[in-house]
DNA sequence: CGTGTAAGGAATTCTGACACG
DNA sequence: CGTGTAAGGAATTCTGACACG
């Protein structure tokens, strides 16, 4: 496994901050979301809060626009990583049944 | 080395989200400020910003203060831990300078 | 010493809308 | 479709100061 995933995926940072770490500016930061490329936190009062993953997804997102690829087709490239992903932890989930299954009566 | 320890070390977080994470007052974030024992950055306007590093630094300090330690003492702490960190620091650089001298001759 | 609070101002963020293309 | 902008309001942050103890 990874180190410590919490100070990556930890949504505790503001749209201005997100804003300088991508070069994007607020109001394309918010489409984004709007288009569902991107899905913030928000505080109690109701200001969004992003992690360092939503920042390096933006990044992304910023290069797929340059290129000139549509939002709606960045969707559709991101659900795709999203499914490799549940397929993955299917796998491991269902590994670790067979285990709790057969591999615990071997000892 | 470690993981990228730029998650950990990047100054990001806004003061109020800061106090959420820690349980802090703002008052008393600034206030470990002055007595030198938090460095946060500062946005281009001024407002302070803190990385998860000093988040954890933060929640050691609130738990020194409820033991009722000083400041003062905090802070000579925390310069241990740094002076310790230096030292393994030059340690290291030190190997380095022997293996560019001796070690390399041998390749 | 460490922390609370009221004060005034400046910067931040939010939403909904109009504009262009 | 993707992004800029002006609008008005609410929430955030900053500093320096007075208060208590």
């Amino acid at each position: 496994m990874g180190e410590d995933p919490s100070y990556k995926t930890r949504k505790v940072i503001t749209i201005g901050i997100v804003s300088d770490l991508t070069g994007l500016t607020e109001r394309q930061i918010r489409y984004y979301e709007e288009r569902k490329l991107i899905f913030p936190e928000r505080t109690e009062k109701g200001s969004r809060k992003y992690s360092f993953a939503d920042v390096e997804r933006l990044i992304e997102i910023a290069e797929k626009r340059e290129e000139g690829v549509q939002t709606n087709e960045i969707r559709r490239d991101l659900e795709k990583v999203k499914k490799e992903d549940n397929r993955k932890a299917r796998k491991q989930m269902l590994k670790g049944q067979i285990n709790a299954q057969f591999g615990l009566r071997k000892g």
